[in-house]
DNA sequence: CATCACTTGAACTCATGGGTTCAAAATAGC
DNA sequence: GCTATTTTGAACCCATGAGTTCAAGTGATG
C-alpha cells in the first residue's frame, strides 16, 4: 500500500474523493459510510479518525471539489484580460471552456448536491461560493475593464456578468436536462455561440 | 371529520398534499411514511392504501404539483397573445409573473426535489414536463406570431424562447442563492426589466 | 529494536423507518 | 338499517446504517 498512498495526507485525501463520489452517486442520505470507506480504500473506523462524522465528512468533500471547480472557472475566464482583436472570438473561446466546465460530471453532482442539501446545510452556499461570489466578480472586473476600452457598452459590467452566464448557462442546463443528458461537442459550441451573439447585440459596443 | 374531507378523492388529495409537502420539507430519502401520513391527517395503512410504496407517492405528488405549477406559467404566458401596442410593458408584466412563479415556495421546493431525486427517479422529467417541452413550445409560439407581425426579429423564435426564459431565470436563481433567499419585490421588478431590456435589444424589431 | 500513531476488520449497540397485520371503528351506498 | 368498503391505531417484523469498541496488525521514527 505504500505504493498508492504515504501517510495520512493522502488518506485523508482518498476518504475526501471517495466520499464525493458516493455521495454524487447516491445523495447525501442514501450514501452509507461503509459504502465511501470501501471505495476511499480505507476502513471505516479510519473514516471516522479523520472526520467526526458523516455531516463533516459532506462538508469536507463538497468543499474540496467546489474549490477546484471555482479555481476552473476562475481560469477559464484568463483570456479575457487580453483579448487580441477579435472579441466575439476569445468571448467565444471562454464561453465553450465554461459550458464544457457546467457539463463536467462531477460539476452537476455538485450541483445535484447543493439543490438537494442546502436546506439541512445552509453553510455550503458560502463554502462553495468561497467568500463572495468571486467568479461574479472576476466575470464583472474583466467585463468592465473591456468597457473602459470601448469595447463594449459602459452600462452596468455586473448586470453584463450576470446576463452572460445567464445566456451561457440557462439554455444548456434545459437542453441537458438538468445535467442528465450529454449534448454532442457541435451544440455545445452551437449553444456558446448563441449565447455571445445575443450578449454582444446587447452589449457590445456599437 | 365529514366536515373537511368527504370520499377517498379528498383523502388521496390529501395524501398528495401532505406528501409534497413533508418532501419537500426532508427531501425523498429522510421524509417517513408516518410523518407524511401525519401531515395529511391520516393513518399510516391509508397511505399504503392509496399508494403501493413510498416511490410511487413520490411520483404522484411530483406529478400532481408540477402539473398545477406548469399550468399557472402557462397561463402566465396568456398576455403575449395579444400585446396592446406597448410590447415592452406586456413583455415586462410577463417577465414579473413567470418570475414571482418561479420564486414561489413549491416551484422552489420542485426545483429541489427534481435535481435531488433525478438519478433515481429519472421518469420525472417526462412527467414535470408533461409531454414535450410544453411551456418553451407554448413560449416560441407566442413570439413566432409577434416576429410574423413584424414586432420581433423573425430569426429563430425557439432560440428567442431559450434566451428570454434564461435571461429571467438566471439570474434569479443566482441572486436568490438557489431558492434560499426571498426577493424584494421591487429587485424582482428590476430584473423582470433588465431582462426584458436585453431581449428587446437582441430580438426586438429594428 | 522499541515505541508510538495510525489502520484494520469484525462485531456490537441503538435508532430509524418501510411495509404489514389485525381487530375495532367509522363511513358509504343502497 | 344493513352490508361492504375504508379507516384507524397500535403493534409488529426486518433491513439498514451511524457511530463505537477492541484486539491485532502495520508503519514510521529515533
Amino acid at each position: 500500500m505504500a505504493t498508492i498512498s504515504r501517510g495520512r495526507i493522502d488518506k485523508r485525501r482518498a476518504i475526501l474523493e471517495g466520499a464525493f463520489a458516493v455521495f454524487a452517486r447516491l445523495g447525501y442520505a442514501r450514501a452509507g459510510v461503509q459504502d465511501i470507506a470501501d471505495e476511499a480504500g480505507v476502513a471505516k473506523p479510519t473514516v471516522y479518525n479523520h472526520m467526526t462524522d458523516k455531516a463533516t465528512l459532506f462538508r469536507n468533500a463538497v468543499e474540496a471539489v467546489a474549490q477546484a471547480l471555482l479555481d476552473e472557472r476562475l481560469a477559464a475566464l484568463e483570456p479575457l484580460a487580453d483579448p487580441g482583436d477579435d472579441l466575439r472570438s476569445t468571448l467565444e473561446g471562454v464561453a465553450d471552456e465554461l459550458l464544457r466546465l457546467h457539463t463536467d460530471d462531477r460539476s452537476c453532482a455538485l450541483r445535484r448536491l447543493l439543490y438537494s442539501e442546502i436546506l439541512r446545510f445552509p453553510d455550503l452556499l458560502d463554502i462553495v461560493k468561497g467568500g463572495g461570489p468571486r467568479l461574479h466578480q472576476a466575470l464583472a472586473d474583466r467585463l468592465a475593464r473591456l468597457a473602459l476600452q470601448g469595447r463594449l457598452r459602459a452600462a452596468d459590467p455586473d448586470e453584463a456578468a450576470e446576463q452572460f452566464m445567464a445566456l451561457l448557462v440557462g439554455p444548456l442546463e434545459v437542453r441537458s436536462e438538468m445535467g442528465t443528458r450529454a449534448l454532442p461537442e457541435a451544440e455545445l459550441r452551437s449553444l456558446a455561440r448563441a449565447a455571445v451573439r445575443t450578449f454582444l447585440v446587447a452589449w457590445g459596443a456599437d
